[in-house]
DNA sequence: ATCCTATCCTGTAGGC
DNA sequence: TGCCTACAGGATAGGA
Protein backbone atom coordinates (compact mmCIF):
# COMPACT_ATOMS: atom_id res chain seq x y z
CA UNK A 1 0.00 0.00 0.00
CA UNK A 2 1.14 3.53 -0.90
CA UNK A 3 2.46 5.61 2.17
CA UNK A 4 -0.15 8.49 2.62
CA UNK A 5 1.50 11.79 2.55
CA UNK A 6 -0.27 12.86 5.67
CA UNK A 7 1.54 9.82 7.81
CA UNK A 8 4.51 11.07 7.43
CA UNK A 9 5.63 12.74 10.62
CA UNK A 10 3.48 15.84 11.04
CA UNK A 11 4.99 19.65 10.92
CA UNK A 12 1.26 21.76 12.33
CA UNK A 13 -0.93 20.83 14.85
CA UNK A 14 -2.36 17.48 14.34
CA UNK A 15 -5.85 15.53 14.84
CA UNK A 16 -7.38 12.85 12.89
CA UNK A 17 -10.91 11.94 11.18
CA UNK A 18 -14.09 10.44 12.73
CA UNK A 19 -16.54 8.77 12.77
CA UNK A 20 -14.05 6.51 14.56
CA UNK A 21 -14.34 2.26 13.00
CA UNK A 22 -11.23 0.48 12.26
CA UNK A 23 -9.79 2.53 9.15
CA UNK A 24 -10.22 5.80 11.46
CA UNK A 25 -8.77 4.65 13.97
CA UNK A 26 -5.75 2.95 11.57
CA UNK A 27 -5.56 5.70 10.75
CA UNK A 28 -4.35 7.85 13.94
CA UNK A 29 -2.50 5.09 14.89
CA UNK A 30 -0.65 5.38 11.76
CA UNK A 31 -0.14 9.69 12.10
CA UNK A 32 0.51 8.74 16.25
CA UNK A 33 3.24 5.91 14.97
CA UNK A 34 5.10 9.24 12.96
CA UNK A 35 4.58 11.84 15.74
CA UNK A 36 5.31 10.09 19.51
CA UNK A 37 7.37 6.81 19.44
CA UNK A 38 10.40 7.67 21.64
CA UNK A 39 8.64 10.79 23.29
CA UNK A 40 8.79 10.67 27.38
CA UNK A 41 5.48 12.07 29.11
CA UNK A 42 6.69 14.87 31.05
CA UNK A 43 3.69 16.55 32.60
CA UNK A 44 0.30 15.24 32.54
CA UNK A 45 -3.00 17.04 33.12
CA UNK A 46 -6.43 15.22 33.15
CA UNK A 47 -9.81 17.07 33.05
CA UNK A 48 -11.65 15.27 36.25
CA UNK A 49 -14.42 14.10 33.99
CA UNK A 50 -15.65 10.32 33.89
CA UNK A 51 -15.29 9.14 30.36
CA UNK A 52 -17.73 6.67 29.40
CA UNK A 53 -19.30 7.12 32.63
CA UNK A 54 -16.23 5.97 34.81
CA UNK A 55 -13.77 8.45 36.61
CA UNK A 56 -9.93 8.22 35.69
CA UNK A 57 -8.22 6.09 38.25
CA UNK A 58 -6.89 7.39 41.30
CA UNK A 59 -2.76 7.98 40.43
CA UNK A 60 -2.74 7.81 36.34
CA UNK A 61 -0.97 11.05 36.35
CA UNK A 62 1.63 9.83 38.62
CA UNK A 63 1.94 6.37 36.64
CA UNK A 64 2.05 8.38 33.50
CA UNK A 65 4.78 10.46 33.85
CA UNK A 66 8.05 9.44 33.12
CA UNK A 67 7.09 6.97 30.81
CA UNK A 68 8.29 6.46 27.14
CA UNK A 69 5.81 5.85 24.22
CA UNK A 70 7.33 2.53 22.42
CA UNK A 71 4.45 1.10 20.17
CA UNK A 72 1.32 1.81 19.10
CA UNK A 73 -1.14 -1.43 18.30
CA UNK A 74 -4.54 -1.16 17.58
CA UNK A 75 -6.85 -4.37 17.94
CA UNK A 76 -10.07 -3.35 16.53
CA UNK A 77 -11.39 -0.06 17.19
CA UNK A 78 -8.98 -0.25 20.53
CA UNK A 79 -5.64 1.69 20.28
CA UNK A 80 -3.40 0.79 22.01
CA UNK A 81 0.01 3.16 23.26
CA UNK A 82 2.63 0.96 24.91
CA UNK A 83 4.98 2.59 27.79
CA UNK A 84 8.25 2.08 29.66
CA UNK A 85 8.20 0.55 32.46
CA UNK A 86 4.99 -2.48 31.66
CA UNK A 87 1.97 -0.43 31.05
CA UNK A 88 -0.33 -0.03 27.98
CA UNK A 89 -2.85 3.34 27.51
CA UNK A 90 -6.02 1.37 25.96
CA UNK A 91 -8.31 4.10 24.46
CA UNK A 92 -11.17 3.89 22.56
CA UNK A 93 -12.33 6.98 20.25
CA UNK A 94 -16.28 6.16 21.34
CA UNK A 95 -17.74 8.31 19.34
CA UNK A 96 -16.17 12.14 19.09
CA UNK A 97 -13.07 11.05 20.36
CA UNK A 98 -9.84 12.43 18.36
CA UNK A 99 -6.04 12.88 19.64
CA UNK A 100 -4.01 15.78 18.82
CA UNK A 101 -0.53 15.94 18.29
CA UNK A 102 0.86 19.99 18.66
CA UNK A 103 4.95 19.31 17.48
CA UNK A 104 5.78 22.23 19.48
CA UNK A 105 5.10 24.29 23.43
CA UNK A 106 2.44 26.79 23.16
CA UNK A 107 -0.99 27.10 24.82
CA UNK A 108 -4.16 26.47 23.18
CA UNK A 109 -7.50 26.95 24.00
CA UNK A 110 -9.62 24.20 23.62
CA UNK A 111 -13.32 22.58 24.82
CA UNK A 112 -13.44 18.53 25.97
CA UNK A 113 -9.32 17.67 26.39
CA UNK A 114 -9.29 15.11 28.79
CA UNK A 115 -5.57 13.88 29.02
CA UNK A 116 -3.11 16.33 28.02
CA UNK A 117 0.78 14.73 27.86
CA UNK A 118 3.44 17.01 27.52
CA UNK A 119 6.40 15.34 26.17
CA UNK A 120 9.91 16.13 27.57
CA UNK A 121 10.87 18.53 24.26
CA UNK A 122 7.82 21.05 24.68
CA UNK A 123 5.52 18.82 22.13
CA UNK A 124 1.85 17.40 23.21
CA UNK A 125 -0.61 14.86 22.97
CA UNK A 126 -4.00 15.44 24.05
CA UNK A 127 -6.79 13.17 24.05
CA UNK A 128 -9.84 15.25 23.28
CA UNK A 129 -14.06 14.05 23.19
CA UNK A 130 -16.66 15.87 23.27
CA UNK A 131 -19.11 13.41 24.20
CA UNK A 132 -16.66 11.36 26.52
CA UNK A 133 -17.80 7.70 25.18
CA UNK A 134 -14.38 7.22 24.39
CA UNK A 135 -11.87 5.24 27.00
CA UNK A 136 -8.85 6.17 28.28
CA UNK A 137 -7.04 3.67 30.39
CA UNK A 138 -3.65 2.66 31.77
CA UNK A 139 -3.20 -1.51 31.74
CA UNK A 140 -0.52 -3.67 32.57
CA UNK A 141 1.06 -4.74 29.20
CA UNK A 142 1.23 -8.10 30.45
CA UNK A 143 -2.81 -7.88 31.56
CA UNK A 144 -4.16 -7.10 28.38
CA UNK A 145 -5.62 -10.31 27.77
CA UNK A 146 -7.85 -9.95 30.98
CA UNK A 147 -8.90 -6.60 30.24
CA UNK A 148 -12.79 -6.99 30.17
CA UNK A 149 -13.10 -4.61 26.74
CA UNK A 150 -10.33 -6.27 25.18
CA UNK A 151 -10.60 -10.10 26.13
CA UNK A 152 -13.74 -10.42 24.23
CA UNK A 153 -12.51 -8.77 20.94
CA UNK A 154 -12.96 -11.09 17.98
CA UNK A 155 -10.02 -11.06 15.25
CA UNK A 156 -8.89 -8.18 14.01
CA UNK A 157 -10.19 -8.20 10.54
CA UNK A 158 -6.60 -6.36 8.86
CA UNK A 159 -4.01 -8.52 10.67
CA UNK A 160 -6.39 -11.78 10.54
CA UNK A 161 -8.29 -11.25 7.29
CA UNK A 162 -11.62 -12.79 7.34
CA UNK A 163 -12.48 -15.93 5.15
CA UNK A 164 -15.95 -16.72 3.70
CA UNK A 165 -14.91 -20.11 5.02
CA UNK A 166 -14.11 -19.00 8.37
CA UNK A 167 -17.25 -16.43 8.49
CA UNK A 168 -19.36 -19.29 7.30
CA UNK A 169 -18.40 -21.31 9.83
CA UNK A 170 -18.99 -19.00 12.83
CA UNK A 171 -22.74 -18.28 11.29
CA UNK A 172 -23.59 -21.74 11.66
CA UNK A 173 -27.00 -21.56 12.82
CA UNK A 174 -27.65 -18.58 14.04
CA UNK A 175 -30.60 -16.36 13.52
CA UNK A 176 -28.62 -12.92 14.51
CA UNK A 177 -29.48 -10.72 11.42
CA UNK A 178 -26.04 -10.11 9.33
CA UNK A 179 -25.94 -6.39 10.10
CA UNK A 180 -25.65 -7.26 13.42
CA UNK A 181 -23.71 -10.04 13.54
CA UNK A 182 -21.22 -7.82 11.36
CA UNK A 183 -21.24 -4.98 14.37
CA UNK A 184 -20.54 -7.32 17.02
CA UNK A 185 -17.19 -6.73 18.24
CA UNK A 186 -16.83 -10.11 19.67
CA UNK A 187 -17.01 -12.19 16.15
CA UNK A 188 -15.38 -9.12 14.19
CA UNK A 189 -13.36 -6.22 15.86
CA UNK A 190 -13.59 -3.11 14.30
CA UNK A 191 -16.37 -3.16 12.10
CA UNK A 192 -19.05 0.14 12.91
CA UNK A 193 -22.05 1.17 11.46
CA UNK A 194 -21.26 2.85 8.44
CA UNK A 195 -19.11 -0.19 7.24
CA UNK A 196 -21.12 -2.56 7.87
CA UNK A 197 -23.89 -1.24 5.36
CA UNK A 198 -21.12 -0.73 2.92
CA UNK A 199 -19.86 -3.82 3.20
CA UNK A 200 -23.06 -5.51 2.62
CA UNK A 201 -23.96 -3.56 0.28
CA UNK A 202 -21.27 -4.42 -1.93
CA UNK A 203 -21.32 -7.66 -0.89
CA UNK A 204 -25.37 -7.87 -2.38
CA UNK A 205 -26.59 -9.38 1.14
CA UNK A 206 -29.12 -8.05 2.91
CA UNK A 207 -28.57 -6.75 6.04
CA UNK A 208 -31.64 -8.67 7.87
CA UNK A 209 -30.89 -12.09 6.34
CA UNK A 210 -29.62 -14.30 9.42
CA UNK A 211 -26.61 -15.11 9.56
CA UNK A 212 -26.86 -18.82 9.54
CA UNK A 213 -29.27 -18.64 6.25
CA UNK A 214 -26.50 -16.77 4.54
CA UNK A 215 -24.84 -19.45 2.01
CA UNK A 216 -21.23 -20.12 1.17
CA UNK A 217 -20.99 -18.09 -1.81
CA UNK A 218 -22.70 -15.34 -0.13
CA UNK A 219 -19.79 -15.30 3.07
CA UNK A 220 -16.65 -15.41 0.69
CA UNK A 221 -18.43 -12.07 -0.95
CA UNK A 222 -18.82 -10.66 2.58
CA UNK A 223 -14.95 -11.73 3.19
CA UNK A 224 -14.01 -10.51 0.32
CA UNK A 225 -15.78 -6.73 0.59
CA UNK A 226 -14.70 -6.72 4.53
CA UNK A 227 -10.75 -6.70 3.35
CA UNK A 228 -11.92 -4.51 0.40
CA UNK A 229 -13.56 -1.99 2.06
CA UNK A 230 -11.26 -1.82 5.41
CA UNK A 231 -8.80 -1.37 3.14
CA UNK A 232 -9.19 1.23 0.98
CA UNK A 233 -10.74 3.23 3.45
CA UNK A 234 -7.95 2.57 5.60
CA UNK A 235 -5.85 4.23 2.26
CA UNK A 236 -8.27 7.25 2.29
CA UNK A 237 -7.90 7.63 6.18
CA UNK A 238 -11.25 6.82 6.62
CA UNK A 239 -14.46 8.42 6.55
CA UNK A 240 -15.04 12.50 7.94
CA UNK A 241 -18.65 14.03 7.51
CA UNK A 242 -17.93 17.64 6.21
CA UNK A 243 -18.10 19.44 10.51
CA UNK A 244 -14.58 17.94 10.57
CA UNK A 245 -11.60 19.74 9.50
CA UNK A 246 -7.93 21.10 10.88
CA UNK A 247 -5.96 23.49 9.60
CA UNK A 248 -3.14 21.06 8.26
CA UNK A 249 -4.85 18.13 8.31
CA UNK A 250 -6.96 16.45 5.37
CA UNK A 251 -10.24 15.09 6.28
CA UNK A 252 -10.41 11.35 5.43
CA UNK A 253 -11.95 10.54 1.81
CA UNK A 254 -13.72 7.62 1.87
CA UNK A 255 -17.12 9.49 2.20
CA UNK A 256 -16.93 10.14 -1.23
CA UNK A 257 -16.58 6.06 -1.80
CA UNK A 258 -19.93 5.60 0.47
CA UNK A 259 -22.39 3.90 -1.94
CA UNK A 260 -25.59 3.65 0.38
CA UNK A 261 -24.77 4.92 4.47
CA UNK A 262 -26.48 7.89 5.09
CA UNK A 263 -27.97 7.84 1.04
CA UNK A 264 -31.56 6.87 2.28
CA UNK A 265 -33.54 7.38 -1.20
CA UNK A 266 -30.54 8.65 -3.28
CA UNK A 267 -30.33 6.42 -6.08
CA UNK A 268 -28.19 3.06 -5.93
CA UNK A 269 -25.00 3.46 -7.16
CA UNK A 270 -25.23 0.20 -8.55
CA UNK A 271 -28.60 -0.03 -9.83
CA UNK A 272 -30.47 3.58 -9.09
CA UNK A 273 -33.28 1.91 -6.96
CA UNK A 274 -33.60 4.37 -4.40
CA UNK A 275 -31.49 3.74 -1.46
CA UNK A 276 -33.33 2.61 2.03
CA UNK A 277 -33.14 3.29 5.54
CA UNK A 278 -34.03 0.49 8.39
CA UNK A 279 -33.36 0.40 12.07
CA UNK A 280 -31.76 -2.35 13.27
CA UNK A 281 -30.68 -2.59 16.85
CA UNK A 282 -31.60 0.83 17.53
CA UNK A 283 -29.53 2.44 14.65
CA UNK A 284 -29.48 2.85 10.99
CA UNK A 285 -29.38 0.70 7.87
CA UNK A 286 -28.98 1.69 4.51
CA UNK A 287 -29.13 -1.04 1.79
CA UNK A 288 -30.71 -0.95 -1.36
CA UNK A 289 -33.71 -3.59 -1.70
CA UNK A 290 -32.75 -4.49 -5.60
CA UNK A 291 -29.16 -5.39 -5.55
CA UNK A 292 -29.47 -7.14 -1.79
CA UNK A 293 -32.94 -9.46 -1.60
CA UNK A 294 -34.13 -10.67 1.26
CA UNK A 295 -34.41 -14.02 -0.27
CA UNK A 296 -31.25 -15.84 -1.45
CA UNK A 297 -31.45 -15.72 -5.42
CA UNK A 298 -29.58 -17.96 -7.63
CA UNK A 299 -27.01 -15.56 -9.73
CA UNK A 300 -25.06 -16.28 -12.59
CA UNK A 301 -21.16 -15.43 -11.12
CA UNK A 302 -20.57 -14.91 -7.24
C1' DA B 1 -28.45 -17.28 22.21
C1' DT B 2 -30.69 -13.26 20.96
C1' DC B 3 -33.39 -9.25 21.45
C1' DC B 4 -34.75 -5.03 23.54
C1' DT B 5 -34.19 -0.97 26.30
C1' DA B 6 -31.66 2.22 28.82
C1' DT B 7 -27.34 4.59 29.90
C1' DC B 8 -23.61 7.58 28.98
C1' DC B 9 -22.95 12.55 26.23
C1' DT B 10 -22.83 16.91 23.08
C1' DG B 11 -23.14 18.88 18.53
C1' DT B 12 -25.97 19.42 14.75
C1' DA B 13 -30.00 19.80 11.97
C1' DG B 14 -34.66 20.37 11.53
C1' DG B 15 -39.11 22.57 12.69
C1' DC B 16 -41.55 26.57 13.96
C1' DT C 1 -32.78 35.20 14.73
C1' DG C 2 -33.45 31.83 18.39
C1' DC C 3 -35.57 28.22 20.97
C1' DC C 4 -36.86 23.47 21.19
C1' DT C 5 -36.58 18.71 20.07
C1' DA C 6 -34.96 14.69 17.76
C1' DC C 7 -31.24 12.33 16.29
C1' DA C 8 -26.56 10.50 15.61
C1' DG C 9 -24.18 5.94 17.56
C1' DG C 10 -19.97 2.50 20.46
C1' DA C 11 -19.97 -0.26 24.38
C1' DT C 12 -22.23 -2.32 28.06
C1' DA C 13 -25.57 -3.68 31.70
C1' DG C 14 -29.83 -5.72 32.84
C1' DG C 15 -34.27 -7.78 31.83
C1' DA C 16 -37.24 -10.60 28.84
Amino acid sequence: MAQHPSWRRIDGPVSVPTMPELPEVETVRRMLEASVIGRTIERVRLSGLRLRGVPHAPGLAAALRARTITTLRRHGKYLLIDLSGGHTIVSHLGMSGRWLFFPGPGSKRLDHVHVRLEFADGSRLWFQDPRRFGMFRLVPSDKLHEDPSLALLGPDPIADPPTGRGLAARARGLSVRAKLFLLDQRRIAGIGNIYASEILHRARVHPARPAGSIRPAEWTRIARETRAVLAEAIERMGTTFSTYRTLSNEPGSYGDQLRVYDRAGEPCRRCAAPVRRIVQGQRSTFYCAACQPLRATRRRRD
